[in-house]
This record gives C-alpha cells, structure tokens and sequence, in this order.
DNA sequence: CAAGGGCTTTGACCGAAATCAAGGCATTGG
DNA sequence: CCAATGCCTTGATTTCGGTCAAAGCCCTTG
C-alpha cells in the first residue's frame, strides 16, 4: 500500500481552518490541538501553470500540501538539459526538509492549489510530533520507491516502454474514470509533449512519435491533445516491459 | 553535507557489543540503554561477492548496518533486463523499513560485513526512540536525493558522460588517497564492467570502449582490471557534463 | 605447463532515437 | 479576418550506442 493509499484509506479528514479545506496531507498526522497551532499559520493558494515554487532564484521558506493539481520537480544540467526527477500529486507533501545540497526545482505543471505553512511552524511541530516525522518517512521511502521504478525505466526501456509506462502511471494517479469491466480510462494530460520528453529522457519528437503509434495502434485516443482515453489497460501494460 | 559526512563528522562511535566493532551506522542514534538491548540482539556476518542479501527468495526479517564493502540495490524487467538503483557504501543501513510494495533486491558487490539486526528489534526500538526514527529519516532523504541525481545522469547524459559521472561517484565514495594538490586519487572498482553498465544503463561494451577512451585520453589509469588512478579529478570532472 | 573459464577488449555492422527541417493546428490579439 | 505565437506532428537524414562476433588476458586447476 503506497503511502497516498495509506493515506486516503486512513480517511482521515482534517479541517485546516486558515485554507477552509478538508484535506489529508501530512496534516492528517496531526492531532486537533496541533493543528490548530498550525493553522494560524498556513495559508491557500492556487498557482499558474508555469509558476516556479521552489527554485534556486527565492530561497522558499515554507511547506505545502498539494490539494489540487500536479507539481513536477526538475534538475538541470549547466548546459540546459533538463530532467524531470518526480511528480506530486494531491495530498503529497511538498518542500524540503533539513535543507539538502541537492539542487532541484518545483514548478507547477498544470493549475495547482497548495496549503502552505512555514518552516519554522512544520519544524517546530516536527521536534513535539513523531506521528508528524513518520508520516514524512512514509512519504520519503515511497518517493524514493517511485524513484527507483522510473530508473529502471531511464536506463533500461525502449521509447515506446517509456511512453506506455508513463501513460500507465498518470492513468493509476489521477484516473477519475476507472472502468474495471471494460478495463478502461480516461484522464488529462497534465504534462505538455516537451514535459513528457524531459520526463522520460527522451526528445520532443520521440514521445510524438510514439504517442501517434499508440494512437493508430488504436490503444488510446487523444483529444484537443490533452484528453487521453485508454480503451484497454492491459494491452497498454503489455506494452510498457512489465 | 551528505547524511554520511554528518555521521562521520558527529564522530559517534558506538561500541556495538554483539559484533564487536565500533561502527557509526544507525546505532549511533541510540543511547548506551537502547544500545545494550539491541547489541544482545545483533550479529556481524561477512558474506561473499555475489551473495543476495535481499531477495524476493528468502523474505529477509533483519535489518544492517554495512561495515565495509559495497552493495548494489538491483531491479529486473520480467525479461531480464536490469538496472542498478543504488549502492551503499559504509556506513548506510540496508533494510527496507515498513515493506515497501517495490520489489528490490540487494547483493553484496564486494565482500561485504555487516551488523544485522533482527526486524523487530528495530522496530521496537524506532517506536520508543525518536532520534532513531529521525536518523533513518535523513539516511532516506539522502538516498532520495542520489536517486534523483542519478535519474538525470541516466536520462540525460552521454555515455561518455556517464562512465565519468560513476568513477567521479565511486571516487567521492571510497577514496582512500585523495591528493588536494595534485588533485589526483586512486581507488579500487568495487564493480564488474556487467555491473557498472546495469549502473548506467548501458552495454557492457559500451562501457569498455569509453573506459578506454578515457585511458587513451589520459585521464585515467588502470591496473589489473579493477584498480583505478585518476590523474585529474577536475579533468574527470569536466567530462562528467556537471 | 596446458587447458579451461570468466571477464574484458576490440572490430564490423546495424538500428533506434536524435537532429534537422517543414508544416499543421489551435488560440490570441491587432 | 489575418498575422503571430506556441504546441504538436511528420518526414529525411545522421549518429550514438547496441548487437554480433572474435580474440585477449588473467587466474585457477589439474
């Protein structure tokens, strides 16, 4: 069970009174009277596709929750190569704990709404919560799980295994239609093509090409260019080398 | 600073009965009080290169600290394709906290000694102590962190790039003559070329030729297949592409 | 020493993905 | 309505790394 399961199943609903939003991200480790603290302090917002939220320029000083949307988190080479190493999804948790050396950005994807908090404040709760800490381990070991997973996809799958694999695994995060009779889906594309590209290692050309192939394979279709629709999950899986 | 120089510079050394070794993996966390019941728990083993020390055969029910030697963390394609996604190195703990759903295996690259615990000796501990908790949280964190480098390593650079990416990483790792002045060092490879190309997502060959191109370059020497001498590190590290 | 096996190197060739180059198709704004 | 802009697709060509094949180098073992 990955920690978002984990986390939803717990069903652990959580009014976070300065954002009036039930939400149950790394919150929902918190007992009311802490949260109540740490309400005071946090604050919504809702953020542009496009929009940088943690990045060399402002050093961010705050933690989020993500309520809605998708947040892609990049590295770059000095020449300008770029590589995207994770997504967050609702109710991830997003910003850095004890200040690593690594130097990795976080910019919105799509339109994305986030409860923030400083610091201080999550730090503070850190040092009195160990529900709060183990939550945050869950979190970390599952997105170094993800991390690892897509390794094996870098180094070791074929341009049409990457593709299929990344379809397959938006498909499991935000699917809102899963039809497990006709083993179907739907969903959008939260990623444009040179996003996916930088994504999965590859060019811009690459995914197009393999997306149409996919298409006149008649294994998805694609609407407006974002609206993907997924006739068969399994002959999607069959193609994304396990 | 990586969770390993912090350990390092914390200078705990702790006196871990059962192995009888000073080490300063995740014992250093504890308390003398905690310690004395975990070490009447603990063992050192020394185990073959080669040897699968986490497998989907046997579920492994213990947990370690590596003393010495070098472990590969691999994941497979039904197929057979592979791909290393990570090393550890002394003093990183080796286990897999709350069974993660991904299938990892780990296999000592070198000869490799350890201090294992049992499973639920640890577990045991973590509840009661937070700092152990925290301690596993940081050795995460950074294991993160180098996952996330890697991906950009594999999905972005060259293989001439990434040979140099993994000698200047193994360099980092374990080298025992590092010459500020000459700016030179020296080390053993603790991996097979089969092992280095699974690493970096390449051929076998592919590794061979480049590692020989680094040596008609004369950025490199090696002796006997396995004993590296970097004339330049800086020199490496420009070839590495940042 | 010779034989054998495991690992590594090297060479010739091939192919998947990158690069280079147009062109299409929406949305935006004058 | 017609540029203009930003994505996306498609085609032609090139190239880097993979594949196939052979040989070299150690190290062990009889």
């Amino acid at each position: 069970m990955t920690v978002r399961e984990d986390i939803h199943s717990a069903g652990i609903p959580v009014l976070c009174q300065s954002c009036e939003a039930r939400h149950r991200g790394v919150c929902g480790a918190l007992d009311p009277d802490q949260l109540v603290g740490l309400a005071k302090t946090s604050s919504r917002h809702s953020v542009e596709p496009g929009s940088e939220l943690i990045g060399d320029a402002e050093t961010v000083d705050s933690y989020s929750n993500v309520l809605s949307g998708v947040v892609k988190l990049t590295k770059s080479l000095s020449d300008g190569r770029q590589q995207i190493v994770g997504l967050q999804f609702a109710p991830d948790f997003l910003g850095r704990p004890f200040k690593m050396e690594s130097e990795i950005n976080a910019e919105a994807a799509t339109a994305v709404s986030l409860c923030s908090f400083p610091k201080t404040a999550i730090e503070r709760m850190m040092k009195q919560s160990p529900e709060l800490e183990h939550r945050l381990l869950k979190q970390t070991l599952n997105e170094l799980d993800e991390a690892r997973d897509w390794m094996v996809t870098l180094g070791r799958k074929t341009a049409a295994e990457k593709v299929a694999s990344f379809l397959l695994m938006i498909a499991r995060n935000i699917d809102p239609t899963l039809d497990p009779a006709t083993n179907a889906t739907s969903f959008d594309l939260p990623l444009t093509r040179a996003d996916i590209a930088d994504f999965l290692g590859l060019t811009i050309e690459t995914v197009s090409r393999q997306l149409t192939r996919l298409r006149t394979d008649a294994v998805i279709r694609i609407d407006n260019n974002r609206h993907v629709t997924v006739d068969s999950l399994t002959r999607l899986a069959s193609r994304s080398g396990a």
